[in-house]
DNA sequence: TGTACATCAGTGAACGCGCGTTCACTGATGTAC
DNA sequence: TGTACATCAGTGAACGCGCGTTCACTGATGTAC
């Protein structure tokens, strides 16, 4: 990290600074970064970021784009179009989503908790809209065989299942509230999804 | 707000920075309260608050503590010692759980997403127990009339029913990431419990 | 292949700002006698 | 009831700090001919 540059150009600031960016959530909190620390921390001076950023905002939008886009390519991973099973194929959704947020908490911050807009990028918000997309469509091939009057809308399934992983990040995955809790984050979303999946007559027995 | 005071003594200053947090929280955001501001707010000087807190992560501690005080008193209040029965007043639970998020924003942010840390204080420790607890028995009477092989511990159903409730108000109930959902956080929430407590076996039709 | 020149991506100094915190102080209040 | 005095809860000025941002600049790179 931060090796003394040879040359006077940096050669790939930009993404230098999006992963100093990263570095920093992590460790200190969406609040804790600072545009100022990213530049040091990428060996540059405090100005240089403004050749690749309007500002600090930016900047950590890209931060959240790029991790829609991860998100959403590790979740199409794992849905792998419905194979074998929907069922199969809905757990492992949402084993990577938990996965997603232990294994790259800067991006789920800078997602989720950085307070960026959606609306204030069109690329962000398709980023976000394609991740989205996948658990909508793990939740509609799951339900394909429900009959009709007992099948709730799948948006509607797919935004309770991300409510439930979210609380579980939120709550049991990070530091604080819950910390002391008695199971882990995985075994919670699993038999937690696992009931709701019952309720929904999807598993029976 | 922010009268001129009569008098060179405010009166309740201590109450008043409370208020003046939760003010600026709701409006800004965790990190985007200053103490200052909140002297400012409060009609005084800015090293008027060092006389009732030791700094500002004291204000917020105190703001986070009146929140889990009050959060305890309407889940006890909505649970009503599970009258008329258990599973109405888990629904009330549920129900009030998303009405204090909403109500109360500022206690929200200050207690779930202000990284106040609960092993700070004792005293803040035994609010969020306390308000926590509220949520476990009521699960617990929920299933008290489940076979015991089909039973999973109370603890386990109550943290699944948070996550719910707080992904459900971090995701759909604030400004950002969900926000265009076809659906309002109250119905979310209420058909994402029903769902999984007929899983749990304990809503049959 | 060589050269002139435009453009790009950095620098470093400077700015204004607001914050958290400390300090000696002073006005107001409470209490002992 | 009056007075002396201790304590409490404010003031206001000052500090050091780091941030975001702008600006004129300069070294490095790419390109037309």
């Amino acid at each position: 990290m931060s090796e003394a540059r040879k040359s006077y150009h940096h050669g790939n600031l930009r993404q230098a600074l999006v992963e100093a960016t990263l570095k920093l959530i992590t460790e200190r909190g969406p609040q804790g970064f600072t545009l100022a620390e990213a530049a040091r921390q990428a060996g540059v001076s405090a100005a240089a970021p403004y050749r690749h950023f309007k500002g600090r905002d930016e900047l950590i939008a890209e931060v959240a784009r790029q991790g829609y886009l991860l998100f959403g390519d590790l979740l199409e991973h794992a849905y792998n179009e419905g194979k074998p099973t929907p069922l199969a194929a809905f757990s492992k959704v949402g084993r990577a989503y938990l996965a997603f947020a232990k294994r790259h908490p800067g991006h789920y911050i800078a997602m989720f908790e950085s307070g960026v807009s959606l609306t204030g990028s069109t690329e962000l918000a398709h980023a976000s809209a394609r991740a989205m997309g996948v658990m909508t469509r793990a939740a509609e091939s799951l339900m394909a065989h429900l009959p009709a009057s007992q099948r709730p809308p799948a948006v509607m399934v797919s935004h309770h299942i991300w409510a439930m992983s979210h609380g579980v990040v939120e709550l049991f995955a990070r530091g604080t509230p819950g910390g002391r809790a008695p199971f882990s984050p995985e075994d919670l979303l699993e038999s937690g999804t696992g009931i709701y999946l019952r309720g929904l007559g999807i598993i029976t027995d």
